[in-house]
RNA sequence: GGAGGGAUGGCUGAGUGGUCUAAAGCGACGGUUUGCUAAACCGUUUUACGGGUAACACCGUAACGGGGGUUCGAAUCCCCCUCCCUCCUCCA
């Protein structure tokens, strides 16, 4: 959520930032500042309504006291008529801040100056570039080939237990799966400071709206039903990142300035509905309903928020570097950002047998659209309340991660081989070809 | 799922319709005293919104788990919900 402070104090500098995500949220400024004005404007009428009611019933009190009932009486019939109009003054209030709210909750975060101008994800400027596409003696296999035939994912069978874009890992697939989340925690937990937390994969639609999920991505998400009570859907939700849970775990609290900066490290599934996404039907790894991710959320101050999202990049692309593939690193250009996000670098890994980079880790700086949606503050060493910084980055997304791994070290006999730093998680420094069944 | 008990400031905990302007204690912070530490004494102690100010000050409103109701007036009475605790039931 923005701050209305500075919607009302600067809308022109609002409505230019807005503009440059050419989403059309500009155009919300106004009903923004006319339900703001409407607001304050009836906050003094009601409120000085009910200073006045206060002291006459201050005055009743005390008449009662000296037993003046006749006196009491009198100004209760005159105190009455203030009552009711403070009652359709309250209900205006609270019908104007449910309109200012439902529009400022729809609002997305303004780019950071630093962000580059664009509107689709072909005008994203490259960082940098890492390693270079590897070249292979042989036609390379697409990662299903490559799945199909050392049995690491049964497509088929993942799709008769829950329908397309589910999938059934098997044998050596499980264990790879296996293995990369437990060497991504190890990672970031043993060597980039970060606090393993393992968090519920189901969450409040509250912890949906605090990151800016919810109300507008409504549509792809998992609702639960408990039981057969229809009533408790729209209550909770399958997470479709451990961002849901994880940077909600301080809301609605003050932190001391002294556990600043938190930096969580979470493996969670993600369950995507991906309602309208193109491709869906076709068989692979690359957009399914779920998938595994280990997400990486740091809670730190303004000044050090943007120093932490290089950071934070760094972390994640360390993951790629280990296991020995290509990648780049690009800028999302202010139309292609995310809704909560004031700057996303995001990473996409080589897959050859794709013959394509595919996006496997956003990391963004949500500065503090987030905790003013979850009212999660700091204070500072002064002893000022203040809203600190949000960030997520995956660390990394594991479809993808394991489609660019099996693609990159496949070898001409058919096997993958598996990278060094890999190899004591999984136990094996290839997965071989089975022999015939 | 059933029965009962709870939810008050940073913490403990009083308060059952009107100076509640929420007692008291603990903690924390500031000050006085002090060779140092400790103790004692004095003082301060939340949040949000609005008004106001150059900025402070200051003023108002709201908040005793959440929402609604009764009343001139609600921490206090009534209704609904959430969460916690104890017991029963069920369950990996």
């Amino acid at each position: 959520m923005l701050d209305i402070k500075l919607i009302r104090e600067n809308p022109a500098y609002v409505r230019e930032r807005l503009a440059t995500r050419h989403g059309g949220d500009e155009a919300q400024v106004d009903t923004v500042l006319q339900l703001d004005e409407k607001r304050r404007a009836l906050l003094v009428e009601v409120e000085q309504l009910k200073a006045s009611r206060n002291r006459v019933s201050k005055d009743i009190g005390a008449l009662m006291g000296q037993k003046k009932l006749a006196e009491a009486e009198a100004k209760k019939t005159e105190t009455r008529e203030i009552g009711d109009r403070i009652t359709l003054l309250d209900k205006s209030v609270a019908e104007t801040e449910a309109a200012l709210n439902a529009v400022m909750l729809r609002m997305p975060n303004l780019p950071h100056s630093t962000v580059a101008l664009g509107s689709t994800a072909a005008e994203n400027p490259v960082i940098r570039v890492h390693g270079e596409a590897s070249a292979f003696a042989f036609k390379p296999k697409t990662h299903i080939e490559i799945c199909e035939q050392l049995q690491l994912v049964d497509f088929a069978r993942g799709t008769k237990l829950s329908g397309s874009g589910f999938l059934l890992y098997t044998n050596w697939g499980a264990k790879l799966e296996r293995a990369l989340i437990q060497f991504l925690l190890d990672l970031h937990t043993e060597q980039h400071g970060y606090t393993e937390v393992a968090p519920p994969y189901i969450v409040g639609r509250h912890c949906m709206e605090g990151v800016g999920q919810f109300p507008k991505f409504l549509d792809q998400a998992y609702a639960v039903q408990e039981g057969l009570d229809t009533s408790s859907i729209g209550q909770l939700y399958l997470v479709p990142t451990a961002e849901a849970p994880v940077a909600n775990i301080h809301r609605e609290e003050i932190l001391k300035f002294s556990q600043l900066p938190i930096r969580y490290a979470a493996y969670s599934p993600c369950f995507r509905a991906e309602a309208g996404a193109a491709g869906l039907g076709t068989r692979g790894m690359i957009r399914v309903h779920q998938f595994d991710k280990v997400e990486l959320i740091k809670i730190v101050t303004p000044e050090q928020g943007y120093e932490e999202l290089e950071k934070l990049v760094n972390n994640a692309e360390r993951v790629l570097q280990l296991l020995g593939l290509h990648y780049h690193v690009i800028n999302l250009c202010t139309g292609d950002m995310g809704f909560a996000s004031a700057k996303t670098y995001d990473i996409e890994v080589w897959a050859p047998g794709q013959n394509q980079y595919l996006e496997v880790s956003s990391c963004s700086n949500c500065e503090d659209f987030q905790a003013r949606r979850m009212s999660l503050r700091y204070k500072t060493e002064e002893g000022d309340n203040r809203l600190p910084h949000i960030l997520n980055g995956s660390g990394t997304a594991l479809a993808r991660l394991f489609v660019a791994l099996i693609e990159t070290h496949q070898q001409a006999d058919g096997s993958v081989l598996i990278p060094d730093p890999l190899r004591p998680y999984l136990k094996t420094d290839r997965i071989p070809v089975p022999t015939a069944a």
